[in-house]
DNA sequence: CTGAAAGCGCTTACAG
DNA sequence: CTGAAAGCGCTTACAG
C-alpha cells in the first residue's frame, strides 16, 4: 500500500497538498493539482477510508436499515437509493433487521453508533420505542421511508388514500361484496399507524362512504402463499365475495393462484386488486396501485445527501405519488 | 461522543485496558473486564469504527459486488450473506455494478481499494480483463459466487449440468421439439464461460445425446417481458415447439404469459421449464431447477469469514447443489 | 497557493 | 494482568 507520503515525495509537495489535490477541498493551483493527481495515479495511490474518516469526520457512507432484504419492494428501493449514492462517491452499507431481538439490540445500541455512516435511511420498519429513541439520538441525519413514526423525518405515501383508491375502484365497478386481505394493528393511535393499518383504514373509509359499514377484513401475512391459503378459505366458504383487495401485489398473486386452483374465473367471477406495482404485475394482468419504489429510493437517497449538504435541498417532501393501474384482474361483477 | 479516555477514567484503568476489555483481545482479569464494560455501558460508549480500523487494520466489514440489486435471485443471495455476517459483528457494504463504464472504473480502481472492507464477495458478474486484474490485486480475500473466471476462488453451480438436467427432463417426457431461451457468448473459451452460456451448452449436449444436433436456441434478455416477447414470436411462428427451456424462472414466467395470451394450454400444448427456484414458482406451477440462492449466500458469507480466520474453514468447496423440481408446467407432448 | 504540525480515536507491541 | 507510548494514515486550522 503506497501512502500519501510517497505521493507527496513523487510530486514534490507536502502531504497537505496531496490531500487537497485528491479531495478537491481547499484552493490549489491547477498545475499542482494536476501534478499530484498524475503522481497518485502513477503510484496507484488511493486514500485510506479509515484514515480519511478519522481525520475528517466524514465516512462517505450511508447506512440503510431494511426489514427484509429479499422482498422485491425493498430490493427495488435499495436499487433506487444506490443509484443516487454511487455517483456522489458514497458507499451504502446495509443493516438487515433480524427477527432476533438480541441482534436488533446490538444493532441499535452499538452497530449504528460506531460512526461508520454519515447518514441513515430507515425503510418502513416497525420500531420499538427504544429503537426509535436510539435512532433519534444518533448524531447523524436519519431519513425514514414509510416509517410510521412522526419522530423521524420521512418520506411517505398516503396509504390511507391508497386504500381508499383501491376500494373506490372496486366500488365504482359495482362491487359491494369486497374483502380486504391485509394486516392491521388495531390498538395503535393515529400518529404511529403502520402502512398495512393505514391501507385498511382507507378501505374502511371508502366502504363507509358507499354506505357499507364494518366491511369484511381477513388477516394474512404479506406473502403470496399466506394470502393464497386465506383466499382458498374465503373462496370456498359461505358468502363468496365478488372482489378482493389485497394489501400487496404478492398477496394478490396468492389470491389469483387460489382462484385458478378453484376454477374461479378472474375477473368474470372475481376481481382482484393489489398494491405496489410489482414487476410481474403486467405479466399476470394484475390491477394494482403503483407506488414507484425505485423513485422512492431515489428520493430517500437524495434526502440524506441533502441533509449532509452534499446535494441541493429538493422541494419540500410532500406525500409520495401513487397511481391506480387498471389491468385485467378487475371488472364489474357478473 | 464519549471517548475511550472517559471510560478509562471512569473504570480507573488505562485506555489500553479499555480497548482489551471491549474487543476481547489480549488477556485480562475477569473483574477488570467486567468493570470496564460496565463503565462503557454506563457512559454509552461505543468504539469508533474509523479509529479502530485505522489502528488495527480490521474494518469488520465485507463488501459485496452485485450486478443487479433488484433481481429476486441476487436479493436472496444477499439475504443469505447478511445472515452469516451480522451475527459475527460484520457489516456488509454493497457495490452495485452500474452499467456506466466510467462508474465501474471508479469502483474497481478506487472504491474497492480504499480499505473499507476486509473481504469481498463478487456475485456472478461478467468482468472485463482489467476489472479481473484489479480484483486479483486487492490485498484482501475475494470470494466469487457464480463468477466464471478461474482466477477468482469461487463457489459455483455446475451450470452445464443444470442445462443438461432441464433438457433431459423434457426429453424424458417425450419432447423432441425443444427450444432453449437464453443468452450466450459464443466466442468465450471454456475457462471463462458465463452461466447462461454453460446452461446452453448443457442443453446442446443433452440434445446431442438424444440424437438431436444443432437444436433451436433463441436469444433473449433475462427479463420476464423480454422472454414473453420472444415466446410470442416463437409460438406464433412456424414449427411451434412442444417445449421451452427458459434459462431463468423469470424468463419462464414470460413464456407462460405468452402462452396464456395466445390461448395455448400449459402443459397440454406446451411444456415450460425454468431455472432458479424463484419464490413465485410454486404459485405459478412452474417446473424448475432449484438452486437454493439463500444457501449459496450463506456459503459465500462463511467462505470470506473463513478466509479472514473468523470462521472455521468449512469443507472444500465442491460444486453447489441444484435440484429438479417437477410441477405443473411440464408434461408429455400432446 | 502551499507547508509544518497537531490531532482524529483507537490498538498493540513492548516492558514490567 | 496492566500501562506508557508509539503509531495507524490521513485532514485541516493556522501561518505565511
Amino acid at each position: 500500500m503506497t501512502g500519501i507520503e510517497e505521493v507527496a515525495r513523487a510530486a514534490g509537495v507536502s502531504t497537505a497538498t496531496v490531500s487537497r489535490a485528491l479531495s478537491g477541498r481547499g484552493r490549489l493551483s491547477d498545475a499542482t493539482r494536476a501534478r499530484v493527481r498524475a503522481a497518485a495515479a502513477d503510484l496507484g495511490y488511493v486514500v485510506s477510508a479509515a484514515a480519511a474518516t478519522l481525520a475528517s469526520g466524514r465516512a462517505e457512507n450511508i447506512g440503510v436499515v431494511v426489514p427484509l432484504l429479499d422482498r422485491w419492494f425493498f430490493a427495488t428501493v435499495l436499487d433506487g437509493i444506490a443509484s443516487q449514492l454511487a455517483p456522489r462517491g458514497y458507499d451504502m452499507t446495509l443493516y438487515n433487521l433480524s427477527a432476533d431481538p438480541a441482534q436488533r439490540r446490538v444493532l441499535f445500541e452499538t452497530g449504528l453508533r460506531r460512526g461508520r455512516v454519515d447518514g441513515l435511511i430507515v425503510l418502513s420498519v416497525d420500531l420499538t420505542a427504544d429503537e426509535l429513541r436510539h435512532l433519534c439520538e444518533l448524531p447523524i441525519p436519519v431519513v425514514g421511508l414509510g416509517v410510521p413514526h412522526a419522530e423521524i423525518e420521512g418520506l411517505r405515501v398516503d396509504d390511507t388514500a391508497v386504500g381508499r383508491t383501491a376500494t373506490a375502484h372496486l366500488l365504482s365497478l359495482g362491487h359491494r361484496d369486497i374483502v380486504h386481505l391485509g394486516r392491521s394493528v388495531p390498538g395503535a393511535d393515529d400518529g404511529a399507524l403502520d402502512i398495512p393499518t393505514r391501507r385498511r383504514r382507507g378501505f374502511t373509509q371508502a366502504m363507509a362512504d358507499a354506505g357499507i359499514h364494518s366491511p369484511r377484513f381477513v388477516e394474512a401475512d404479506f406473502t403470496a402463499d399466506g394470502a393464497r391459503r386465506r383466499a382458498l378459505d374465503l373462496l370456498t366458504g359461505p358468502a363468496r365475495p365478488t372482489a378482493i383487495f389485497a394489501a400487496s401485489d404478492e398477496m394478490a398473486y396468492g389470491v389469483l393462484a387460489a382462484a385458478r386452483e378453484l376454477g374461479i374465473a378472474v375477473p368474470r367471477e372475481l376481481s382482484v386488486i393489489g398494491v405496489d406495482g410489482h414487476e410481474l404485475g403486467g405479466l399476470l394482468e394484475l390491477t394494482t396501485i403503483e407506488q414507484f419504489p425505485h423513485a422512492q429510493g431515489e428520493r430517500a437517497g437524495r434526502a440524506v445527501l441533502a441533509a449532509l449538504g452534499v446535494e441541493q435541498v429538493t422541494a419540500p417532501t410532500a406525500s409520495l405519488p401513487f397511481e391506480l393501474v387498471v389491468r385485467g384482474s378487475t371488472a364489474p361483477p357478473a
